[in-house]
DNA sequence: AATAAAAGCAACCGCATGAGG
DNA sequence: CCCTCATGCGGTTGCTTTTAT
């Protein structure tokens, strides 16, 4: 096989990147863009193989990355959103703004598993662990009925758990910072990694690049708001992983002026965009729903009146979107009819859902975020098409979708949308209240 | 304080897919 | 069609840090 012949070749460089070699890529890709990731070490002047390049890049050096802990809402919509898809990360990803495939998937991996497990269910089916356990035979609807259940029942589950962690860290919270809406996180960790790398100058351990990245971003963010070019977005000079990565903010948390060790103070509010860093932006992260797809963990899901073609949610009446299709239902479809099997096909529906609302532009009272809180709509849709057929939809439309999209993002700017400076200076905004206001 | 276990995270590996020759 | 190559994705590994004993 031909494959992956870089990885082959001598004198490449595995594991941890080291802040020089962050340094030489963040310039080349920022200087050039991408283009084909297997002449980017060279060019780069790396000893690397272009796939450790496009991942380093894609996880880690992308400008429009979130960093910081993942907060209830984004836990919340993980599961929701694990529950249709399964283990699809990409695509959970690409509803999560700023996280990566890869950092989902560990959070699951890590937490999130457990975290159902410990609630009694089972992080695969989404159903109650007893019941998994008892190999059921029952109908696909019915199954689908009864997962939109096991879902809502899990989601209160959390969401009673977060109102009361919420409730105490609210009795914590600094009325600053409560009062501009906020999240506040307990982040401990977040605040012990930082000042064990101002303990420790120059330490070049992976931990260390958190800080970096603070700094990296916190500062160009500032040096660059008078200019327009990528490359002024990342002043060079400021690439390093020395301790001066250390936060500090005014006394005052209202004011928007935050400066670091150096002196330097940058403005959370003012604008962060650039048109150059659209053109290097792997699209496959970059949401085509609007950045702010405003996390509603609030399900309930209702388990009867489905009604196949329109039905009723909230007092408005709303129509399947996916009626085009109207091929007859293959039952035994797969004939396993594993859980794998299912979530595949309700997430089929899910996708092909959003990408004609997508593509048809419907109107205004019909967002995907409601489509995918409503699983009536989702399970009306389910019975009127096949897993197969879904499919092929989601196999024409996601490209056209994904290449429109990626497109107009991030210059359309539509309102009420989450712009990267607002995600980074809420995330910093979290870490100040994790530092107690030094 | 020392050690072990657990958690968190970054990166690698192999496979699937699609484009281009 | 077949082959090669580039890319993307998901599973897994292994290292570092944190926590518990």
């Amino acid at each position: 096989m031909g494959r992956h012949s870089c990885c082959y070749k001598q004198k490449l460089r595995k594991g941890l990147w080291s802040p020089e070699e962050d340094e030489k890529l963040l310039r080349h890709i920022t200087k050039y863009g991408h283009g084909c990731w297997s002449s980017v070490p060279k060019q780069a002047g790396l000893q690397r193989c272009g796939k450790s390049c496009r991942l380093r890049w894609i996880n880690y050096l992308r400008p429009d990355l979130k960093r910081g802990t993942f907060s209830q809402e984004e836990e919340n919509l993980i599961i929701e959103l694990h529950a249709v898809l399964g283990n699809r990360w990409s695509q959970i990803a690409a509803q999560l703004p700023g996280r990566t495939d890869n950092e989902i998937k560990n959070l699951w991996n890590s937490c999130l598993k457990k975290k159902l497990r410990q609630r009694g269910i089972d992080p695969v089916t989404h159903k109650p662990i007893s019941e998994v356990e008892n190999v059921e035979d029952i109908d696909t609807s019915a199954k689908s009925r009864d997962k939109m259940s096991v879902l809502s029942n899990e989601l209160n589950l959390l969401k009673a758990e977060n109102s009361n962690q919420e409730a105490t860290l609210l009795e914590q919270r600094p009325s600053s910072i409560a009062s501009q809406g906020y999240p506040l996180e307990v982040q401990g960790s977040s605040s012990s990694k930082i000042t064990n790398n101002n303990n420790n100058n120059n330490s070049m351990t992976p931990r260390a690049n958190k800080d970096f990245f603070q700094e990296r971003f916190v500062t160009s963010h500032q040096e660059s708001s008078t200019t327009n070019d990528l490359v002024g977005h990342y002043p060079l000079q400021q690439l390093n992983y020395a301790s001066n990565a250390r936060l500090q903010t005014n006394s005052n948390s209202n004011s928007n002026q935050w400066f670091t060790q150096t002196g330097k103070t940058f403005d959370i509010n003012s604008e962060y965009t650039s048109n150059a860093i659209s053109t290097i932006l792997p699209p496959s992260t970059s949401s085509f729903l609007p950045p702010s797809i405003g996390y509603k963990p609030s399900l309930t899901f209702p388990t009867d009146n489905i009604s196949i073609g329109s039905f009723n949610v909230n007092g408005s009446r709303y129509w399947e979107t996916t009626s085009a299709s109207t091929t007859t239902n293959n039952s035994n479809s797969s004939s396993g009819s594993s859980s794998s099997a299912e979530l595949q096909h309700n997430s089929s529906l899910l996708e092909t859902s959003m990408f004609s609302w997508g593509l048809e532009s419907q109107p205004e009272d019909i967002k995907w975020t409601e489509y995918f809180n409503n699983p009536l709509l989702v399970a009306a849709a389910l019975q009127n098409q096949t897993p197969q057929s879904i499919y092929n939809e989601i196999k024409s439309e996601t490209q056209f979708v994904t290449e429109s999209s990626s497109a107009m993002w991030p210059h359309t700017k539509q309102p009420g949308t989450l712009q990267s400076s607002d995600i980074y200076g809420k995330d910093i905004q979290r870490l100040t209240a994790a530092f107690g206001h030094t």
